[in-house]
DNA sequence: GCCTAAGTATTATATGATAAATAAAAAATA
DNA sequence: TATTTTTTATTTATCATATAATACTTAGGC
């Protein structure tokens, strides 16, 4: 039975290392996206052929074929006959995309990339905070209140739990907003959220509880310009922390 | 012959009738796409199992798999032993993944989806504009340029060049804003762009162009206000013409 | 009623064979 | 020689089938 004896050399090799439970497919898929994503190949390189890379990782052809479909879905490759597999151009990679960003070997060194993502929140999240004003249902404003008071609960003991109710504050403003566009970058902005927290940990203040607080009641009162200012106030505040925390 | 016999079949079937050509897997994807997208299956719904959608679309199941795969890649389908395949929720969907929007069944007439991407252009562009000020290089302004005089050589008479080079304009624009995940969102931009092009066609007038040019010169000024203000001016003319356009 | 265990349907993976596409090499032609 | 055409070889694409793993269902025991 080669079949076993694939499977037994699979689990020996890097391929199945993180988080190796399960599809088989999922874990060839991190173990080439994180190669790719690290920076070992660059545009335009000839990628391993199948036949390879199924030799390379312990696994069949089959599921090889499968990995790369899912690469080439989220736009970091591309496959053709007799060419072989190929390393798209950054500009087509899904950025974007949660996986990617989850498959990411060091995103929090990323610095060009937390730069964007830091900046792209000021873009984004003010102007979801305004329309969250305009449009939050009861529901809405339930769920955001919620995350509020788990903060306030957790704040000073439980950092894990209190980042935990941040990200989710953040992500029932979005989601408040109505806007399916802003929606679809909940997962960008949670990334940015969490990649942050291992810098600023410590940092949950009382100026950063009151921020949150503010946003919550512009939100409530229908004062969209207010909660605009507010959620501004609040990654200016954050932005510091950060900055501080890096200095040292 | 069985292998023969099956590719008859598929190419006398729907999976292959728009855009055939090339990629079995890739037409399955599209077609399968289209139905979820097109609101065929609620979420959260049974999908037919792979052998099902074998039969019915007359390919192999090696190549459902594959295309599933790629669904799943975007977030609509989730695959399980035993459970089968079953539709994820709306919130899971990768509605900014080029794909999906091409995807669509009919893009223009989902009024939700228009009304997020005209409202978030409004947030993202101005914000575009004003950092491409800042950051703009000499290739940039070049590129940005290039477009602009695109569209007044082609001005009144060929629309279909105009629009492309507005979209050239557009993404040129959010280029030279040197943010990573502004950059990620030109494409979505792109779609809103196209799916306005068919209903303000006609509307190029020399104040749209007049938006555009002063777009251009604020940001080779280096005036990031002014590029800003005049970006959102550009879009609040389209909204307008999008608006007394949809009344007709 | 509740737990356990066998049965069963479905996806997951593997293997091998054949088809299609196309880049590269070779041959034919001007 | 330069150019075009044909052939060849390599790689992915698709197919078919077999076996494994998984989780839902049901029957049996207590």
């Amino acid at each position: 039975m080669p079949a076993r004896a694939a499977l037994k050399l699979a689990s020996s090799l890097p391929a199945t290392e993180s988080g190796a439970k399960g599809k088989m497919h999922m874990s060839v898929v991190r173990t080439l996206g994180a190669r790719i994503l690290g920076g070992e190949f660059n545009p335009g390189d000839a990628f391993p052929g199948e036949a390879e890379l199924a030799l390379s990782l312990g696994v069949s052809r089959t599921t090889i074929r499968e990995a790369v479909k899912v690469l080439a879905a989220k736009g970091l490759v591309e496959s053709r006959t007799r060419t072989g597999i190929r390393v798209r151009a950054r500009e087509e990679w899904r950025v974007l995309d949660p996986d990617l960003l989850s498959w990411h070997p060091n995103l929090r060194a990323d610095k060009l990339f937390i730069d964007s993502l830091v900046e792209s929140r000021r873009i984004i999240e003010p102007a979801a905070a305004e329309l969250a004003a305009q449009r939050a249902t009861a529901q809405d404003l339930y769920t955001i209140e919620s995350a509020y008071l788990d903060m306030q609960a957790a704040a000073p003991h439980d950092m894990v739990k209190c980042n935990e109710a941040d990200v989710r504050f953040h992500r029932a403003v979005i989601h408040a907003s109505h806007n399916i566009v802003l929606k679809g970058l909940t997962s960008t902005i949670e990334a940015a959220l969490r990649a942050a927290f291992f810098a600023t940990s410590e940092l949950m203040d009382k100026d950063v509880l009151e921020a949150h607080r503010q946003i919550l009641e512009s939100i409530r009162l229908r004062h969209s310009g207010d909660a605009r200012a507010a959620m501004l106030h609040l990654l200016d505040i954050a932005a510091e922390d950060l900055h501080g925390e890096l200095r040292n």
